[in-house]
DNA sequence: AATGAATGAGACTTCATTCAT
DNA sequence: AATGAATGAAGTCTCATTCAT
């Protein structure tokens, strides 16, 4: 066991992705250069090839653990409250703040429409609420609160394609607005996560 | 009148603005360059000089060229309808087609966050609805459409804030997820502008 | 005779020329380009080559014109006053001063050292009294300062050569620290042409 | 100690800036460029930049190791001797042949007008004796050699000037007439310093 | 584990010049 | 007389990456 040597491994690969982190933030993601992150950490570029395989892995990585937070967060956001509509009230605003600490990689995750990402973010297909958990979630939510009635699954579905679409655009556009007077911010968030997703997942008509 | 010349000044902008499009569409706005340009078309890099002084300048009037699209589009379907309701739904429709048919630059333009650009795209401040056109329509919309009650008018900005932010949020999805089948791209366009906007517009709390 | 074709000619040889030395007063000789050129007179680069052949002809015009403007100013001088003394401080006097007038032509021209600029331009060589005339009337002012003893004339010719050299390091360096104080100029020219140049033409020893 | 790496990295430096020395040489200051610089090691452009940050570094050290040199000669030349007459020889001869030695620094720096330059070279200003030293010892050798008579110190200051500039004058011509007959250049060389410069440095009215 | 040398590709841009019209 | 299209060379610089040590 040389858990020494990951040890100090696994620290150098943190600063690294620091760095690149840090980087992103200040001049946006596609900044990010190999150069750039060595300077940063005080080491040369050949070393970092010794921990990642090439730029493009440091950035999967980045982004991966992007969504790892934001996923964690959903979780826990989602097993704190019992009534559904609660649920969903948490949710929407946890899924808010959680983008908001994370602005870089949400919007690029959110943005890259190459292939081998949409793969795993795509949510809009018919029948997403059985291979996407956050749809699932959703959907679960929104049907709990229609118990009584009757509803067709698919415009459940349908719901919750939208209701996660338009938190997303929101989020996106509280990352952009990053100037915003906080108070604003709030109240937006506030209104949005308990008036307008209510109103979404309603199904009077 | 050497019109033959300018036809072909004219033309030979337009092969160039259309290559960058291209260039953006298959890798991505950043990927946009010069040199691409030119091999694309054909020619030397030098003589893209001769049409447009920077690469800037190209890139500024692809989005200036999508954003005027959009705008125009939006105008026309507000002017269709007198309903408020089915103007509303009538716009939502409208604008999710006409991003999807100017994905590239519609995604920079609500993704990019430097200031120049913010400044302008900007519309979650309070006291949105008198400065920005799009909100502003929104914002008389949900008004007409509770012209019986009397509601603040803070909320109302909220819900158009709130309605402006979840579409464009589809828009960006459907973006993103190019791929997506027909049938059920047309079937969210038709059950987020119809059924879910209208949802949000509502003031029933 | 078409002089009316000949004038116009020349006055567009003219414009392009003035806008070559503006060019130069403001950015430096090596700053002048055909295009620069063009756009200052407000056409296009091409016709300049209908009126110069190359830019390297341009250049050599303007420097032409400068070194002109500096004999005729020199001569002038050399012939308004008779005693030797007095013609010695003026044409120092005004060698300076023109010198200032055209700044870019005379540092080129004095600092240049391809032979094709060299060849017209050099004064230190032995004998160089015969060959260029600034030294000879340079040289004739110090003889006739000194009729009465027996100098050798080598040594006139020297001294003439010192003189000269000496004459234009001031000018140069009175156009580099070109935001001199303007009494200040004036009291070191007055000082140089009425003193020192006087006791670098003495022959007391 | 790995000083053989050192070494190395010292030993390219110095190869670049010779090449680009030799480029000055040939073409003048403003045909150093980094192509030609890569091209003349026989090393990529690139690489250049591992040892140097831009094409204005490598200029900047080529200049100041020209400053330096000449400071360094003239000081050891004003330290050879103790009466002032011959110590304003040797320091006008010293300077003359150093200057031959570095002809295009030389010529580039009192050449320059950029402010940034001026502010460091100027010398013609009222009171330079207190600010430059070379201004200050040429001054101080006049005054030594006029103890006896009571001078005004104006006058002591502009000699000085007139001294320097005149000697920078004659040191810029050797250096474009850098094909001069070798004895005559001797011959001015010790006229100047011995005959010219002691005259200038004269007080006798 | 860590470094520094080196490369090759590519980025934007400016320039002098030629040619057909 | 004048234009606009077009080229090819050159300019500085940044980048990701590899390799020997």
């Amino acid at each position: 066991m040389s858990t020494r040597r990951e040890r100090d491994a696994l620290r150098m690969k943190d600063d690294i992705l620091d760095a690149a982190r840090q980087l992103a933030e200040k001049e946006g993601f596609e900044a990010i250069s190999i150069r750039k992150i060595a300077q940063k950490i005080d080491y040369t570029p050949s070393l970092i090839y010794h921990y990642f395989a090439s730029k493009e892995e440091i950035v999967s990585v980045l982004l991966q653990q992007g969504y790892a937070k934001l996923a964690a967060a959903l979780g826990a956001a989602g097993n704190q409250a019992q009534d559904p509509k609660r649920k969903l009230m948490a949710m929407t605003r946890t899924f808010l703040q959680t983008a908001l600490e994370i602005p870089q990689e949400f919007t690029i995750v959110h943005t890259d429409g190459s292939p081998s990402v949409v793969e795993h973010t795509s949510y809009l297909f018919k029948g997403a609420a059985e291979k996407r958990i956050a749809i699932r979630i959703l959907a679960q939510c929104i049907q709990s609160m229609h118990q009584d009635k009757d509803v067709n699954f698919s415009l459940i579905e349908l719901s919750a394609q939208s209701i996660a679409a338009a938190t997303m655009g929101l989020a996106l556009k509280l990352i952009v607005e990053k100037d915003l007077d906080e108070m604003q911010r709030e109240t937006i968030i506030t209104y949005f996560s308990e008036v307008v997703v209510v109103r979404m997942a309603g199904m009077e008509d």
